[in-house]
DNA sequence: CCCTGATTCGC
DNA sequence: GCGAATCAGG
């Protein structure tokens, strides 16, 4: 399968999201996982941590590490790493860590478990897990530090709405409405009728308008508790 | 074994 | 440019 544009907004999107290549791929469909990777690397995207990737040759001579195995060593090495030996944590804190892995945006409106916010409400009595704490890639979750909210959780919608209000029935988004200044949250699955896009005013600096940044972007759960199947938008994968 | 991402290299 | 094969760590 070909990687058109859409294929590779959504390639980038995910990958952002912290969605692994081997969910990636199943979702995008048709390709592999490597396919993905490979893709990734292509676009330039930022790595994420990997498993392999820790071993680093110290010094400035190329030195094979690996010490079994019938491999011929090349010949030469390209460019050992130029940083070697940071000193300090510096260096690490410098690199491009999609700190936390948001991942698994959930498409689905998930109506109830929201709590309502608005009135007196204060904050929850005890928010029980003050690690999981979102920070939306480029600080779109920004609080203060004195004051914090568990902020895994989506924010709450006001209301359940199917998309948007009756005004839109009438004149849903369409891929070719879509800019920059307005959400592209897709509702509903493309080449069906009611397929279109969010449409309200962007988070500044996201594709998605706030409230989907809240879907988009949320902490990861550890593998065993996320067995929702594909999580993803326009309303989750075809079922083929 | 499983998983992961990175890299290589023939196409 | 693409992605299977391969590598290598968890």
């Amino acid at each position: 399968m070909a990687w058109t544009d859409e294929r590779i907004e959504q390639l980038k999107t995910l990958w952002g999201q912290g969605m692994t290549a081997s969910q990636i791929a199943e979702a995008l469909g048709g390709v592999s996982r490597n396919a993905v990777i490979g893709k990734a690397h292509r676009l330039g995207l930022e790595a994420r941590p990997s498993p392999v990737r820790a071993n680093e040759v110290p010094t400035v001579a190329p030195v094979e590490t690996r010490s079994d195995g019938p491999v011929e060593a090349p010949p030469f090495v390209t460019a050992p790493d130029p940083t070697p030996e940071p000193p300090t944590i510096e260096a690490r804190a410098e690199a491009p860590r999609p700190a936390p892995r948001p991942a698994a945006p959930a498409p689905a409106p998930a109506p109830a478990a929201a709590a309502e916010p608005a009135a007196s409400a204060t904050a929850p009595a005890a928010p029980p897990q003050p690690v999981m704490r979102s920070v939306g890639p480029g600080g779109f979750v920004r609080q203060s530090p004195g004051e914090q909210q568990p902020p895994s959780q989506p924010a709450p919608p006001r209301r359940m709405v199917p998309a948007r209000p009756s005004a839109d029935m009438a004149g849903k988004t369409s891929l070719l409405e879509l800019n920059d200044k307005i959400c592209k949250w897709p509702l509903g699955h493309p080449g069906e009728p009611d397929f279109h896009f969010c449409g309200q005013q962007v988070n500044p600096g996201f594709p998605y308008c706030v409230e989907h940044c809240g879907l988009a972007y949320q902490a990861q759960l550890p593998r065993r508790d996320r067995r929702p199947p594909p999580p993803l938008p326009f309303g989750g994968p075809r079922v083929r």
